[in-house]
DNA sequence: ATCCGGGACTAACATGGGTTAAGGCCCGGG
DNA sequence: CCCGGGCCTTAACCCATGTTAGTCCCGGAT
């Protein structure tokens, strides 16, 4: 590396000094579970066996029985399913301190993942693993959790996918990555380091890489977004949320203990507006309500 | 109703003579798990509220703190997430025995459940479910396999949504509901009664509901499908499936105990070919490997 | 019977996005 | 220093799908 990097520099994940190599997987637990220092040591001192990959390679095949739990800690990698005729479809990303499967209830994935950049992982096995769900629950609770954000960000693929121009699709799905990726010290507050082709994004939105392209002219045309190298910037982030109609609710935790008493006492509605009725306008135009 | 139902008779779910209430659950549950005898009365006597939705009506609004676990005991609803401009994008649909939230670890959804045709609902206090859970781990390990089923699906409509075309996309998900459907005896071998409006079709694949009956157009012309009122048939499942490119191992609960010696051996490659790698044919044409 | 609303269906027109086929740039390897 | 492979980019053409604006039919409510 040059001691002068070229003309901007990427963002760079910054390993803790002293930290354990699952230290991203630690951070991530902490942001859902209170983890005590012993739970710490204790998975820090967790056997595991480390394998790194190039991008392209598969972490885990799809249906491939698996023996150990797999956390990646370095690197980007992507869940996908093959399509027929060799074309793939992302149906996800995983980025250091994911699990491969975080609810490990089967043995095998009924997707494959595969390093986007290249990868370290962890490998645990599934007995060791399972040991230390056994003797802390708050540890098994931290996973379950996480497998609920994997099927909250689904659901916003979901959403964010049909019904709307590929543009603000592209939108929302940048500010997503930047969210996730600033999380885990790969992104700062006005962009991060994008280790995704073009072709990438267009695959997970469904659309052609030409197309991608044109909805990326389009967005740094309009301002939103700035390329300098593999680095992406948001002249503003407020500007690129609002186009995109992104809010990162999706990606928190949720606090860490629903307080049982928490009724939302009236005339504090709790910044974001409530959820209008499912018949509200698209079915009936409220017929008296003009 | 008429004595002779007029010319084609619609699939009734077959309520079982001196089933609890909550009979769909338990066999929901039974595909996940074994569950005793005693489990079963459990359930059968759990106290419990029902209450009755019209069409369209709200069974949980987004972000609205719930007291109660809810399973649906009849009629269809489906998940939704509002969009802003008044629409909604339906990310999936709750069956008999389906519950809100399988992995009840959030007091609050993340989207909303409206019904979709009328729907009887059973609510179970949080506590008392809990305590289920409790006594009884089986249960709670079968509930987090429904979760991971909702995820597999959720991950199946990501895949088969984007990159073919919605004939292709209407079809598979004609298919998903066919299998879904008759599983809660709301469906025959050839077919199923339908409650979802092509509105509420073209709501979930993205495309508007014009559109959507074009496609449904097209699908009649090929012979794929056929429709006698409320009732949709397929002349041939297997042409329609595979015109769909349809395999419905991703609905199934995959066994109930994971064999630790499941090594599939050499030569018996488990009906389903083994999932191609990542890259193997989109990004290099594979240099050397013709 | 009659009225009414929701849903299926059609038609005409506009356009977003797909496809194909290049060309160019940059970077790593020989 | 040159070469080749990824990846970004552009252009031309065309089809799939969106939009708007209806009509018609059925079944439930009055």
């Amino acid at each position: 590396m040059d001691p002068v990097q070229s003309e901007h520099h990427a963002y760079q994940p910054h390993p803790q000094p002293g930290s354990s190599i699952l230290s991203a997987l630690v951070r991530k637990l902490e942001s859902f579970e209170i983890i005590s220092e012993e739970v710490k040591q204790r998975i820090g001192r967790l056997p595991l066996r480390v394998a790194s990959f190039a991008a392209r390679e598969d972490l885990v095949r799809e249906s491939e029985p698996r023996g150990e739990v797999r956390v990646l800690i370095e690197g980007m990698a992507g869940r996908y399913k093959a399509l027929d005729g060799g074309r793939h479809a992302i149906l996800g990303f995983l980025l250091p301190g994911d699990v491969d499967e975080a609810d490990a209830l089967a043995d095998e994935l009924d997707h494959g993942i595969a390093a986007i950049s290249p990868c370290k992982v962890a490998m645990v096995s599934r007995f060791t693993f399972d040991q230390l769900l056994v003797d802390f629950p708050e540890v098994g609770r931290g996973f379950r959790r996480m497998a609920r954000l994997d099927g909250a960000i689904a659901r916003m693929w979901l959403t964010n996918m049909g019904q709307r121009p590929a543009d603000r699709q592209a939108a929302h799905l940048l500010c997503e990555l930047h969210v996730r990726l600033s999380a885990v010290g790969m992104g700062g507050p006005d962009g991060f380091t994008n280790p995704l082709t073009q072709e990438h994004l267009a695959n997970v939105l469904g659309i052609s890489s030409v197309h991608m392209n044109r909805v990326m002219q389009h967005l740094r045309e309009e301002g939103l977004i700035r390329i300098e190298g593999h680095v992406l910037r948001f002249p503003s982030s407020a500007k690129i949320r609002e186009y995109a109609g992104f809010d990162g609710g999706y990606l928190m935790g949720e606090g860490r203990t629903p307080a049982p008493e928490s009724q939302p006492h009236a005339g504090a509605p709790d910044s974001r507006q409530r959820a209008p009725a499912y018949g509200s306008e698209t079915h009936f135009p409220t017929p008296g309500m003009e």
